[in-house]
DNA sequence: AATGAATGAGTGTTCATTCAT
DNA sequence: CATGAATGAACACTCATTCAT
């Protein structure tokens, strides 16, 4: 019977997708506790609770794993980027204001929404040198996309300037600042934040503080 | 002859002295271009030209070989940072523009005559499981030291803006910003840097922008 | 079919104990013959025909492997000893003679059945330093049951003499002088043992003559 | 001036005499507490105060010093037996016991003047192996005084025996038990002496007991 | 497809021994 | 002769990866 082999066959294919999720969500968590080096396949495995040799039905070594797991955020990044590009050019935006604050949301709610994320984009840029361990495909991937990514904002800032949004100011080096001055901010409060919880809430307040300074520098009234 | 013997003893030293710094020069190249974990002592003394076991004749384990290339670079940001304070207290600045211009200074400079020392900063942020791995004594040493750069860099603001230098900005998360800012660009940079060499030359446009940015944003006019 | 699966099943099971038992063999014959310092895992491993971290698998640590094999020497022992009371308190000895066999008995037979296992009462008094090199855990499993061995060999000795079977000696003394007797005796065996393996056949009569000449000395008659 | 020079001479070996000592006392120290493998030549030097490549001025090897350690007691041993042979020759024990107690007195005072010394027995018993290892020269030299000593301690046995002073037992047997009664309680009473210092004092009262019964046991009556 | 079990290739660290002075 | 310094060779233990089933 056709339809009953099919019916299995859906419920294996989804079987085995739900299992590269949970592989997945056990790697992430490991991952990013413990870094790449100090993650072990074993916890990987345990953390999913399958064995070891699963994981590499799945994914040929512990470097594609990783790259499984960054590839979707800096997708999710340039998709949020290209969002705003499209309202860019459909002019949506009358003031400058209103398009660093949609900047600035991309980061906040990652980092609320899942803070890993953005650890994501602090591996990539203190990681090159795990980087470039990657087998030649999955990091050409990661480095393509990540270069896609930082263009992409850059062309939406200068398109920003272009609209007299911004002042005048050189898009690929005030990318750059914006760039850094996200990641720095989340390392900086993840630090505090793994310290005192506590500390969670000076989070948002820092970030608002951040947005309106740049706002104050950036924006042309 | 007493002279033959004390220029012995000096030639002696001397070596010794210059022995430990090849350590450490092989040491810090070594970890700050593959990271603590995947830097092996093997390595250390390859690039040293000597052997594993010498390195331990100096270093009793790899964390305090690690944590002797960090020390000194918080040590001396510790110390700019006790400069400018002194200033303050002196009543020297008579702008926040010569203000945030020294504190950029510090960066830029350490930067520029010795870019590893930001890496190191990258590093204390990136890393706190990195640290906590560390020996309680080293690990003490190199986090009271990190939390007292960030509590002086702190005052160091407050007392800018009690003094009218700077707009009425709240210090913690002020600070939390410089210091995000700063270590954010560093890391961009250093990560453009070390692909495209060439881009060395817009790093200093780009902290000059930024310091700009910031100028325009909280001097208080 | 569930058969077939058992029957693997248990094979497997089989496979396992038996690797369990050629590391333990492997483990006795290395660590008895050149002791426990300079015995490495990788002699270990290539006696037993296994890869280092297959031994890892099965023993968390040199010092597990250890006393893997003291354990259930000692144990025996205290069966032993154990099965010795009973009868005492149950009045089965009607002359002290017999009491002194059994008591010979218990080492003759295990020097002859498993001469390690007296090497390992040799490790026992020997290495005390050595014991106390063991993980705190394994150490006060060794530790607590040499001590329990003790003390009821030396509540069997006293309860002979309340029951008047042996003289009326300090229980204590007696009971250090009789384990002394029979490691040191097996001591002097075992050197000459290796050195001229025909010397073995006087192992027993020697061995019954220290029996006659206990008999002589503590039976009440 | 030959006299001058002569003084000199002896000056200088006086010294080194005393340095070899002084590297022995230390070397004795350090080996008898740690034991063989766990003793470094580190800690020997540091001992000594002196520095490590001296040590090995005077001793070709860690074995060959540590065999310089065993042969003087050796000979000690040998000379406390010689000395009886000749009391027995000399028709001088008019007793079996006093004989038994001088044989017993030669451990005891051992063990209480320098225990260190019985720790040697112990080592010559249980490091059979350990002494394969030395360089076949000092290897010869300590086997062969072992041997001796044995073989030097059967015959006083023996000739006690033919005086009447014992009674009739084969003589190798015997020798046997009476070394493994000794070394066996030495070790036991040096096991508990380690960890409860006050049962030192039971030492004693135990030797006595273990001679009270061997001369119940051998002493021709 | 899933897994228990196995292993090659490292890691940091130690130590007997040897140079150079 | 004495020593500060150097090192080759080990050693316990780990981990990504692969078999056999």
């Amino acid at each position: 019977m056709q339809k009953h082999q099919q019916a299995i066959r859906e419920r294996k294919k989804r079987e085995k997708d739900q299992r590269i999720q949970s592989i997945l969500a056990a790697a992430k968590q490991v991952f990013f506790s413990k870094g790449y080096l100090k993650t072990t396949m074993d916890e990987i495995a345990l953390e999913a609770q399958i064995s070891k040799p699963t994981i590499y039905q799945y994914f040929k070594t512990k470097d594609e794993l990783y790259s499984s797991l960054m590839l979707p955020f800096l997708e999710e990044f340039g998709r949020q980027f290209e969002r705003i590009e499209k309202k860019l050019t459909d002019r949506k935006y009358t003031s400058g204001n209103d398009l660093v604050k949609d900047l600035f949301n991309i980061f906040i709610r990652s980092y609320e929404t899942a803070p890993d994320s953005l650890r994501v984009a602090h591996t990539f840029f203190q990681h090159q040198d795990l980087i470039n361990e990657l087998n030649p495909d999955t990091r050409a991937a990661i480095s393509d996309r990540g270069k896609y990514d930082f263009e992409l904002a850059r062309r939406v800032l200068q398109a920003a300037i272009t609209q007299g949004l911004l002042r005048d100011i050189d898009s690929f080096a005030l990318s750059d600042i914006l760039w850094g001055l996200f990641v720095g901010i989340t390392q900086v409060m993840d630090m505090k934040a793994t310290k005192h919880d506590q500390e969670r809430k000076y989070l948002k307040s820092t970030l608002s503080l951040a947005e309106k300074l740049i706002i104050d520098a950036i924006v042309l009234k």
